[in-house]
DNA sequence: CGAAAACGATAATCCGATTCTCACCAACCG
DNA sequence: CGGTTGGTGAGAATCGGATTATCGTTTTCG
């Protein structure tokens, strides 16, 4: 068995040669696939509501439907699944804030939307906006664990985000709104992970000190971009 | 078992009244404040031997030589031996740095000290430096934990070190080093963060990607001061 | 001195993740 | 068609670790 990695559902236009080989193999991949979203359905939700990864594997089959036997045949381990889900909520930020910063019309302004809507994902749901939010602040420590303990799926995960960071970046600097000498690849990974965990957890200074007069992901933005020196 | 009171706590100059108070408490205290050192000191040195806080309670003991019934006598649980553990460290680290930045000349020195300092204490031993790193990066994970579901313990054990930063921020504001108009006391909590994890995690970006002909501290700080505007 | 508190040693519980067992069923093969 | 094979459900069994409980013993203190 080797189900490939990611089969998106529509197929529209393919061989007929793909399309009798899809009839023998679609089926079982297609239960496979159902079947796993399932897990990850169930495990995105538990992840809302709540309690972070806290969640045992348990309730993620008994919300998912499905058997524990399953489960352990589709992933190695919650791990896996932490892991899976996590990647996926990365690719959907990036995707939205793509849309989010089409109507942008410098490069600079591009860069600042990034950041701020970045920062506003990350930040924990408050206030009544019920925000479409794709990467629940359960991720908050879980990215981080990623980050010191397996660096390597860590900042693979981290790809769509980080390249699309880059790009901004380079292009700001194409336009000279950024100064040059940059290098964009490590400041594009700095700045993501300030966002995030600026974003994800409370400030270390005074916890609810102030009800901040500025929006923290403006206030974070300025600091990047003007730095605290003269 | 000789109770060997070879550990005079350094008590100098406190009243008489104060010194007779203590001669009837001191004995059970101090075999208190022995018997938690002893724990806090093994899980310290599990916590810098290799796994982080995976360590068990019972690692503890066994190294401690004292008994898991005086363990959960003196610690409601893990969790709290790894709060102590972690303030114990926030304090020391603070002293540390306190030290080294007293010789610098300008607030503006002194702030730029602090912030490398503060980040290579932060960076997991590298290099054949035998730095007398009282801030394990095995905190990492803790600490950022701690920041997202124990904010108000968090943003206590971190007051020595977010305090010291404020004032090297009003200092160099003073000196009209940085510019005036920011929220010291927002922007230390947020230079800390942004230190430590950055120090603590790989860079999202490529991990070892480049060797990094610049200090990564030094990199951050040129970020901090400067910004990345033109 | 005697009751209360602190201990040490060790067994018992609890919780979750992960594995293992057994039985079923559907597609496939000769 | 009978047999084989692989995915599956339903649980039970195992395992690692934290936390509790038990039971004598020792120390402290009034």
């Amino acid at each position: 068995m080797s189900p490939s990695p990611e089969q998106p559902k529509k197929r529209s236009a393919v061989s007929r040669r793909e399309a009798a080989v899809a009839r023998v193999l679609d089926p079982a991949r297609e239960r496979a696939e159902t079947r796993v979203q399932a897990f990850l359905d169930a495990a995105m939700e538990l992840m809302n509501s709540g309690s972070g990864q806290e969640f045992t594997v348990q309730e993620v089959i008994e919300r998912s439907g499905q058997s524990l036997r399953s489960f352990y045949q589709y992933f190695d381990g919650k791990y896996e699944l932490l892991l899976a889900l996590f990647e996926d909520s990365v690719r959907t930020v990036a995707a939205q804030l793509t849309e989010e910063i089409a109507n942008e019309a410098t490069a600079l302004d591009r860069l600042h939307r990034f950041i701020v809507e970045y920062f506003h994902q990350c930040q924990p749901a408050i206030k009544g906006r019920t925000t479409k939010r794709g990467f629940a602040p359960a991720f908050a420590s879980f990215s981080h664990q990623l980050l010191t303990e397996h660096p390597v799926e860590a900042s693979r995960a981290f790809v769509p985000l980080a390249t699309m960071l880059e790009g901004l970046l380079a292009a700001a600097a194409d336009e000279s709104a950024i100064r040059s000498g940059l290098d964009h690849d490590r400041l594009a990974g700095t700045i993501l992970q300030a966002i995030m965990f600026n974003a994800f957890a409370a400030t270390i200074s005074g916890v609810s000190a102030h009800p901040s007069e500025v929006d923290p992901g403006e206030e974070l933005w300025d600091l990047l971009i003007n730095g605290m020196g003269k």
